[in-house]
DNA sequence: TGTACATCAGTGAACGCGCGTTCACTGATGTAC
DNA sequence: TGTACATCAGTGAACGCGCGTTCACTGATGTAC
């Protein structure tokens, strides 16, 4: 059966999952995960709300594929970002990477708060074609450690340190006490955070 | 009138504010923010749900004054802390004032998870006598450029990078994709962190 | 010292809300013969 | 090529839930005289 999303007539919708799903990550987007209403995803998507139940089990199987669609476009987001660090030599250019990697995570995170809250507010294991944002950082300081700018000791720690850092970051200046911070000293603020934190490591 | 918290018969509680604050902190611990709910507040303090609108104009005064006690917690968490250290010269006395007030946030948050998440759930204005964590950290950090461990030109960045990095390893290691690292491998973890970020900058 | 009365602090019943979920059903589609 | 039938994908009505909130009320307390 091909998908006929123009056809709205149609009683077999023919695409309902991904439609349901599309709408879902609105809603996330909009209010966050608890704003992913199964009732509310089908009176987008044109449907009753009954017919959702086609396609996921219950509302918590509707979450879990929002917050997955969620960290898929964090990831994207910051490979991109990663992948258009380039020229400079290679040990310049792996510490820019990272940085760039942070900056991405936190730019998603201040520019979707909704969405992002939702990625993380359910497990998810990634069948995913794509790396997730741990694996993309990890990647990032691998690379940093073939190149000398990041010593084989530190390495151990240096997941967790940059994830917490960019990761609270995010979070204070979305919900938290730094919510009213204007961007511009954000900016300024993560700049300096993430020199602390390459000082820290290098 | 005297508060007669023993007298259970009284028609006149005598306390009940401050009984149903308890209540809804105990709710805060147990469930997080969204456990906060005033009916159930009012049905552990014994006494009529609607008892609760003689004290808090609606759930969400409820909710601020919960949130309020949360953050007076972890404030006399950290500066107990922060506190009992002693000895050592000046210098080094700054340095492992700064780790501890750390460790006491990130403690705090992994000990007490639903009253550290509702601390932040509400916007709070703080008339509170004792200083909250920003004060705490604030004066942990000119404590150190006093005493030559923080250079002053980094002075400004360190709240920030400071915070989000305590920050957010508390939230990965509650919420998050690091939830079930065991307890000694995140003490490890923090450990390092806070070695980066002491490194980073010193 | 007594008493009327305003005020404060509770009670119990009820409302409306939107949710997730289930039930019995119908319309559309694909396939074996 | 036609047709019976299983299966898939929707519909509409209903249920139960617990919540926040409001209403009209009652019991207890403090105070002016």
């Amino acid at each position: 059966m091909s998908a006929r999303i123009t056809d709205v007539k149609a009683y077999h919708h023919g695409n309902l999952r991904a439609e349901l799903l599309r709408t879902a990550v609105d809603l996330a987007r909009e209010e966050g995960p608890s704003g992913v209403v199964l009732r509310e995803a089908a009176r987008r998507a044109g449907v009753s709300h009954n017919a959702a139940y086609r396609h996921f089990a219950d509302r918590e199987e509707l979450l879990v594929a929002t917050a997955e669609a969620g960290q898929d476009e964090l990831s994207r987001a910051m490979a991109n970002r990663a992948a258009r660090v380039r020229g400079g030599d290679p040990a310049d250019r792996s510490v820019r990477r990272l940085r760039e990697i942070g900056k991405a995570y936190v730019l998603f995170a201040v520019r979707e708060p909704g969405l992002f809250a939702t990625a993380f507010a359910a497990t998810v294991e990634r069948p995913s074609d794509q790396p997730g944002p741990y694996e993309l950082l990890s990647t990032a300081l691998d690379e940093m450690v073939a190149c000398g700018t990041l010593s084989p000791d530190r390495r151990e720690g240096a997941e967790v340190a940059c994830w917490s850092a960019v990761h609270g970051f995010a979070l204070l200046h979305i919900d938290g006490p730094l919510k009213d911070v204007p961007a511009r000293e954000r900016d300024r603020q993560l700049e300096a955070m993430l020199d602390a934190l390459q000082h820290g490591l290098g």
